[in-house]
DNA sequence: AATACCTTCAACCGCAACTCT
DNA sequence: CAGAGTTGCGGTTGAAGGTAT
């Protein structure tokens, strides 16, 4: 005999996610975060098994989200931490603020394995790939690993300009310290934590005179534009964008969640 | 322009771990 | 303590978009 199904499965919507169904599911989970996962599609009028909803919130519309690529240090912080818990996706993840095991799973796929490969690095067992006899069991250090790929990523700089970011680090197990720090200072808001909002508590800050914050600009510096709320303060990787042109989530100007597709010319993240 | 192939990533599935009764 | 229920994790899939031919 098996186990029950986590839901009742019949007559249940899969598939992607529609700007209607994120938006039951935000309006819920902002208002009403500690029911448990089965029983959100049912109050949130969501068509869906709890486990998907869970899936949806964590992986797309928690608000405490970074989008986009894994910066040049989030890479190596993953390459570190991978080469210490292997495929432990959730702990890799609980080192990068904003970003999901999923997504790190994703970005290890489809770009880290590539660029170890292509420097020689078994992605699988952070040791170089040799093919002569004298080089087997050869295990490199991590930190030797990790200056490995540095040096790869220094190449890639040269070829496409990377935006400059505050890279003092001097390794990235100091960065995984200084990470782990942020975390413990952070103002009260924990990841696997949803903070409860409520409607009314929802404040629009009054429009920055930073010339970078206009609409017209691109990429981070919306950071300006970013929503507070009365009751706390979103950490730094919270994005709410304004309406007028860009994709995702934001609050109208009556502090009513409105889903819009993005213009590519001003998504950031294209 | 049409088609095939490749890449990306959101979403699913099954299972393990954890919690509750 | 045992069994049922719930949550979280990691592997995998497949649709969509991009690129090459």
């Amino acid at each position: 005999m098996g186990r029950k199904p986590c839901c009742e499965k019949v007559g249940l919507k899969k598939g992607p996610w529609t700007a209607e169904e994120d938006k039951k599911l935000i309006n819920f989970m902002l208002t009403n975060c500690h029911c448990s996962w089965r029983a959100v599609p049912k109050f949130a009028g969501l068509l869906r098994c709890g486990k998907s909803c869970r899936l949806r919130w964590i992986n797309y519309l928690r608000p405490d989200l970074k989008r986009g690529l894994l910066s040049e240090s989030e890479e190596k912080l993953v390459i570190d931490l991978h080469g210490q818990l292997g495929n432990r996706w959730s702990k890799i993840a609980s080192h990068l603020p904003g970003r999901t095991d999923n997504e790190i799973k994703n970005h290890w796929n489809t770009h880290i394995k590539k660029k170890l490969t292509k420097m020689g690095v078994d992605p699988l067992t952070h040791k170089p790939i040799v093919t002569t006899n004298e080089c087997h069991d050869q295990v490199l250090p991590l930190q030797q690993t990790v200056d490995v790929a540095e040096g790869c990523w220094e190449v890639e700089e040269e070829e496409e300009e990377e935006e400059e970011e505050e890279k003092t680090m001097t390794s990235s197990t100091e960065y995984v310290t200084e990470i782990d720090a942020s975390l413990q200072t952070s103002p009260g808001f924990c990841i696997e934590e949803v903070p409860l909002i409520q409607p009314h508590e929802i404040v629009i800050p009054e429009a920055s005179t930073d010339d970078t914050s206009s609409s017209s600009s691109s990429g981070r510096s919306l950071k300006t534009d970013e929503l507070r709320f009365s009751a706390m303060e979103w950490p730094e990787s919270t994005y709410f964008f304004p309406m007028d042109d860009l994709g995702g989530w934001g609050f109208n100007s009556d502090h009513t969640l409105e889903h819009q597709t993005a213009t590519t010319e001003h998504d950031p993240w294209k």
